[in-house]
RNA sequence: GGGCGCGUGGCCUAGCCAGGACAUGGCGGCAGCCUCCUAAGCUGCAAGUCGCGGGUUCGAAUCCCGCCGCGCCCGCCA
């Protein structure tokens, strides 16, 4: 157990002999270390929230940990022994190193499907929020102890990838691009095009489609071929990024495998279900589903499937290799998650959780690949490098490792800049926005742990069995670091990857502030304020780490 | 028209689920800090009807109702 969850124990084990129904909250620093509400209480003892805290507090014996208690405002603050903790603390993340803030493993199998983009043209920024929130909270549910695999479902069977593959076989168009998620694009936009004037293309893309659902399994092959490169292409633009998933699910495996016609048939004989000559749907007004949306349709009036009834199978798929199923979705996806989550309920499968983002537009509109109205993530990747480039250049710095530093600060700062809002809030793009490099920023961040790097070069560093600490701004950053794991725990059980965005961001401050104030190289305490450097570039470094961004030695 | 989400200083944002301690922080603005471990840093100042109106409560940014604005969805598309 970590030193600041013994406190937490502490307090909890304390106060469980007084009171049932523990809730603690983590005020604000520089009022107390961990605080108990007892506006609650105050309705079922028959007393003020003042009286009762302040009974509280005078029953609560001081513990290992708990050092004072006090009782302010209907609060029963908690104090730490910021000595103990400080002690236990930096001897802690020096043994654990990369570890440090991390648990052991819990066995429980998690699936987390992001991206998942039609493999028809480049990811563009709106997109890019899938595969950054994604990666981001793969990682840290890993970090937690969960067994985590990422998966990218590839919906090689609908009408973005039957377009492209149509463009490919019919038209020959001059690019100039090379990477081929770019070259190949221009055939999906013109296929697209010209299925919009021309009943003719129209039908003969149509045509792949029902081929498709019928299961030809060579029309799939050779489909492949054509989007394979382009879902490569993409590949390739996230691997920059430092994020690469580790299973590919194809659409049309469930259709091969009959698995989806299974699935159609068991849904078919529900008391919901209804049929309108060979399509068949559920009714989910009962769900609390409403209005023309209330018909489920799981089938054509042809019979074959339609893609939400072959997404219930890919997830009792899914859902038989996991115990906890994540999915990272646009909010376009809201109504058809819920319809896929009431088929499967009905069925009696696992229920996938469902982590919503909203969509990034553009200052002039919604972004439209279509319209040529688009920042590609490829464009903005190339930017923020050319950007970055001349801030080290600035420094003085050059050949391979100015471009190393450089990479590193740019996609940092994509990362993070993308991962720090909350996933429900639209973005307007802006290109200061997102390739701010200055306050809260990823290069903030790395520029802290490149500090301590060139500290901790300086001098030699001698562990020992105890340190001392008492700056405020060394207790400060201390507690700081303390509470690496709480954030951690934090971020999974509410599913929510910006917290340790945050986190990173009020530790390197924090860092910052005891650079200001507290002298390490020739100070009278330079071994102790030795080991606090380190063992704050070992905790910034294991935040970065959780976001996918690289920690810096120098920039 | 119906459903879901969002609305916090000029701009962006935390807090909202589990109502309470002076509403978090950044960008931009203004004024400062490099004889001292990297100034991608630090300090100070100005700037807020927490969309609007009701309600619940001793107490509401937070919960409830109504309204307004914005986004997304409402296809036998994916």
């Amino acid at each position: 157990m970590y030193p600041f969850e013994a406190f937490e124990e502490e307090i909890k084990e304390r106060l469980s002999l007084i009171v049932k129904n523990i809730k603690l909250e983590l005020p604000p620093e520089e009022i107390a270390d961990m605080a108990f509400p007892c506006f609650s209480l105050a309705r079922e003892w028959k007393k003020s929230p003042e009286e009762i805290a302040n009974e509280i507090a005078e029953k609560i014996e001081r513990g290992e940990y708990i050092e004072r208690i006090e009782a302010v405002k209907g609060y029963v603050n908690f104090f730490i022994d910021s000595k103990k903790l400080a002690n236990e603390t930096i001897k802690s993340i020096l043994k654990m190193k990369d570890k440090f803030g991390s648990y052991e493993s819990n066995g429980i199998k998690i699936i987390v499907e992001h991206t998942s983009a039609n493999p028809n043209g480049p990811l563009h920024v709106g997109r890019a929020r899938n595969p950054i929130i994604g990666d981001t909270i793969a990682r840290i549910l890993k970090f937690g102890g969960y067994d985590v695999t990422t998966q990218y479902y590839v919906d090689d069977m609908g009408k973005q990838v039957a377009a492209l593959f149509w463009g490919t076989k019919n038209l020959s168009i001059e690019s100039k691009a090379t990477k081929p998620d770019h070259k190949y694009v221009v055939y999906y936009q013109e296929a697209t095009k010209l299925m919009e004037k021309n009943e003719k293309v129209k039908e003969e893309i149509e045509e792949i489609i029902m081929e498709c659902e019928r299961g030809n399994k060579e029309l799939l092959e050779e489909i492949k071929k054509v989007y394979q490169p382009v879902l490569e292409g993409i590949l390739a633009s996230l691997k920059r990024l430092n994020i690469s998933i580790d299973e590919f699910v194809e659409e049309s495996k469930f259709v091969i495998d009959g698995s989806v016609y299974e699935v159609i048939e068991k849904l078919a004989s529900m008391p919901q279900a209804g049929r309108e000559g060979k399509a068949i749907y559920l009714m989910l007004d009962e769900f609390g589903i409403h209005g023309r949306n209330k018909k489920f349709y799981l089938t054509r009036s042809n019979g074959t499937s339609l893609y939400a009834a072959r997404d219930i199978a890919y997830h009792i798929w899914k859902g038989e290799r996991a115990d906890i199923m994540i999915n990272v979705l646009g909010e376009d996806h809201k109504l058809e998650a819920k319809q896929v989550e009431i088929a499967l309920k009905l069925l009696k499968k696992k229920v996938p959780e469902a982590i919503f983002y909203s969509f990034v537009s553009l200052p002039e509109g919604r972004m439209s690949t279509r319209r040529g109205r688009v920042v590609y993530l490829d464009d903005l990747i190339e930017e923020a490098l050319e950007r970055a480039m001349k801030e080290v250049e600035k420094r003085g710095m050059a050949g391979e490792k100015a471009a190393r530093i450089a990479n590193a600060v740019a996609m940092g700062a994509i990362r993070y800049n993308i991962i720090k809002v909350s996933p429900d809030k639209a973005i307007v793009f802006k290109w200061e926005d997102a390739l701010n490099f200055e306050g809260e920023s990823a290069p903030f961040i790395q520029y802290a742990h490149a500090r301590c790097s060139s500290i901790l070069k300086k001098a030699e560093f001698e562990e020992k069995s105890s340190y001392e600490f008492e700056h405020p701004s060394e207790i400060r950053l201390i507690k700081t670091l303390a509470k690496f794991p709480y954030f951690v725990k934090k971020s999974i059980s509410s599913r929510n990857p910006s917290l340790i965005a945050n986190y990173a961001f009020q530790l390197a401050s924090h860092f910052n502030a005891f650079y200001r104030d507290c002298r390490v190289i020739g100070s009278d305490k330079q071994n102790d304020r030795l080991a606090l450097v380190k063992a704050t570039k070992q905790v910034i470094k294991n935040s970065l780490n959780l976001l996918g961004i690289e920690a810096l030695e120098e920039m």
